[in-house]
DNA sequence: ACTGCTCGTCAAGGAGTCGTTAAGGCTTTT
DNA sequence: AAAAGCCTTAACGACTCCTTGACGAGCAGT
């Protein structure tokens, strides 16, 4: 991240003017808007990586501000406001604002939570989980809920499922029996290690080309199961 | 998102009460840790999708806790703190927290925090891959508890992973015998040495080029060890 | 140089874990 | 009502890994 892009959208000059002198003195571009409309405009021309954003607007209220960004954008926004009020946090929070700061708010604190939402966007990712996870021999489509083996249908039971399927979505991971208890058969077989020990055979079994020397459904002694590819 | 996890990490057992009650009517499953290295413990075994986080903790400072997750996770962390002073906020927050809370709060606000937290992640969240430590032979995945050594998979066992996650996740800093022995095999294992020896010789023996000149596994002699990058 | 301590190394035994199979019994389907 | 399918449970052999003891090296103090 080289230099990020602040748009700050308040109607009090006085604020405004302290944001923008703290905030460029830290090497942040500052943009400005005055009212909800020109913020809209500002944001869709500037795409800035973060907004600060008072609630207390002339043109529209906060909330449709962050509405009307959310509904493009996903770029971390941080309310100011005057009212410390819960249900007022609440609603903002929940119409799509990241962070939310009461007014008068010390200016470290402030820029502190602008650090820590421009270090959260700028850690990008795309989406690791395939619909259909495939390892040459085996492929397993988790949406279908299908599994073929050589081209060929497999079926499984509703547990065997549960287990592979949490094996697949963490493929190349470690899944500890315990997790594998608690999410396939619930919280209170954590201890039951014997069921893995039956299922994993049955799946091998199926899945495997020589089910006792597994290429895919992996042991690890005392600590687990993995699904390689 | 089917169903979030969230790990709650504090002392009072009023407020992991109040939480647990209120999380899991959300249908939030809902972990818990008392002090900050059961905290790091559950974090590696339970994957939480966001944690909440009170500063005041038995053994570790908060923003220690903090460090240890951000090594290799990128989880939203919600910070309590009984303290609102500014200062405070701000190591929090640059520390790597991603909200903070003052206690006391209320229970609204905070879920519409952790609504926004998890939100936020499950967009920006799982790349597929996992945050690796590396020393340029040595690559250690501490989520998928994985580890290489140029390039080749080395395997380990349950005991020698436990010894080598916990000097990884505090790499550069000693760990003391006693806090190994402590962690990994129990608290009345606290004077068996000479399983440390035994373990460290085997760690080096896989990961180390020359296992009796180490230079990631060292050996503080009357002290500890550590692991330096 | 000698003694006492801690650390590193090796190998063997034994405890605990894992894989495998098959049968009983419950639920669901036909 | 019968049949099929599936989960649970038990038993046993095989294997891995933890534990343990013995021995040598390095180091500090006497």
């Amino acid at each position: 991240m080289t230099e990020a892009t602040v748009l700050v959208v308040d109607d009090e000059p006085q604020i405004v003017r302290a944001l923008r002198i703290n905030l460029s003195a830290r090497g942040y571009r500052v943009v400005t808007a005055h009212d909800g409309t020109a913020a809209l405009r500002a944001a869709a021309e500037t795409k800035p990586d973060v907004v600060v954003l008072d609630l207390g607007l002339p043109d529209l209220d906060g909330n449709e501000v962050i509405a009307g960004l959310r509904g493009w954008s996903t770029v971390p926004i941080i309310v100011l406001s005057a009212r410390s009020d819960s249900p007022d946090k609440v609603r903002a929070l929940d119409a799509g604002a990241d962070d939310y700061v009461t007014k008068p708010f010390g200016m470290d604190e402030l820029l502190a939570r602008l650090r820590a939402a421009v270090r959260r966007s700028s850690v990008s990712g795309s989406d690791g989980t395939d619909a259909v996870v495939e390892t040459g021999d085996v492929s397993i489509d988790l949406v279908a809920k299908k599994v073929r083996r050589d081209g060929e249908e497999v079926h499984l039971t509703k547990t065997e499922w549960g287990v592979l399927e949490l094996l697949v979505r963490n493929h190349g991971r470690l899944v500890s029996q315990k997790q594998l208890l608690r999410e396939v058969w619930g919280p209170t077989y954590e201890n039951e290690s014997h069921y893995l020990r039956v299922y994993l055979a049955q799946l091998r079994r199926k899945l495997e080309r020589e089910p006792s020397r597994p290429r895919h459904l992996i042991t690890e002694p005392g600590m687990g199961y993995r699904f390689e590819l």
